[in-house]
DNA sequence: AACAAAATCTAACGATCGTTAGATTATTTG
DNA sequence: CAAATAATCTAACGATCGTTAGATTTTGTT
């Protein structure tokens, strides 16, 4: 039969592992997270790890690099998903929406780069950032075309304005919990905050 | 002579512990600060701190304290330099402008919470979001105020602004840097986001 | 100057960490 | 079923951690 690509047992261990690693950084960050204490979550001994992962580092980076890839690509997906008369504020807000579920809904991998990043050796945490520029630059490009069509209020620095509204939302992790608001609903109220 | 109460040679050397500890926590958080990192930038042996402070956990907490009281306190002192006349907004200017400047210019030990929080044993934590509720509630008083005004953009929820606002000024030590805008001009910037 | 108190240093402890090598078990292949 | 390969376990290593006790030095008092 065709050689369709079925996750091999070693593939589905290897994503066992990195979501008990992601789990376990997002709860306490890269330092205080022990190799031991992602094993009991993988169900394996220290050990073992070693055989699907060259180091701790290297371990933290996938973790990160998924979390920073799979933001990426919900947001484009949501892009897709808008109708064509979509206006460049209903692509902000969808855009901010697809961020917020994916870190208050979807992904540990996502928070645990929030709490990882200041404790990450310097050379990966450069990595990780040359990856996030992509991510802000489309923000970015957004408020940039949204400014220009005057949909946004007048009297806004364009690039603080990005930086401000990625605090807020990367704070949410802080605080969000249920009940309350959604994510869409969140992502409305940054529209608002925005909008002309 | 009166016993006025001028810093004894203890109570310095405490405080230069505590600055040590409060630009160490910040640069690497709390599980991997060593307590013979900051020995060595306070001049000592790390056994000596022991003399000063029971543990590292108490070490900590005194951190966040003084970083907790210190953000509240600018705030309040900003306050009292209003005019009479100012309006509630301008209120709101004024402590997102001390709360910025605080975080951005002058403190270690706010910016070491934020890093910190996360990793410290949770009796600690607790007590430490306990001590900024009193912080988060003045925020909440006076966007409620605004909002009564009708000061603040319509259609807004106050409980997630508040949390929204917080969240884009606490992110702010993770990408500020001169030349740029000033807290007081991001502060401007935030203010423009909520008013109507 | 002599003594008391305060402050710091030295050296070690038990615990835990990331990591490794080799033995052991589980799975796949012929 | 047997051989080969993949996956995991066991047990230990050196390093580093928070912490402590006791010696030592510095400072303050008479």
């Amino acid at each position: 039969m065709a050689d369709q690509h079925v996750a091999s047992k070693s593939e589905r261990t290897k994503d066992r592992i990195l979501d008990a690693a992601a789990r376990t950084f997002r709860e306490v960050g890269y330092t205080a997270a022990s190799l031991r204490d992602i094993a009991e979550e993988a169900g394996m001994q220290a050990g073992s790890l070693y055989y699907h992962f060259e180091s701790k580092e290297q371990l933290a980076e996938e973790v990160m690099t998924v979390g920073v890839d799979g933001s990426y690509a919900t947001i484009l997906s949501a892009m897709d998903d808008l109708s064509d008369t979509a206006s460049t504020l209903d692509k902000l807000e969808a855009a901010f929406s697809a961020h917020l579920s994916y870190l208050l809904d979807q992904s540990d991998y996502a928070v645990a780069i929030l709490r990882m990043l200041h404790q990450t050796p310097k050379p990966l945490r450069e990595r990780i950032l040359v990856r996030q520029r992509t991510f802000g630059q489309f923000f970015g490009q957004l408020l940039e075309q949204a400014q220009k069509e005057e949909a946004i209020k007048p009297g806004l620095d364009l690039s603080s304005l990005r930086m401000l509204v990625f605090g807020a939302m990367n704070w949410t992790p802080e605080w969000y919990t249920t009940p309350g608001l959604s994510p869409a609903e969140l992502a409305t109220q940054l529209r608002r905050m925005i909008e002309r």
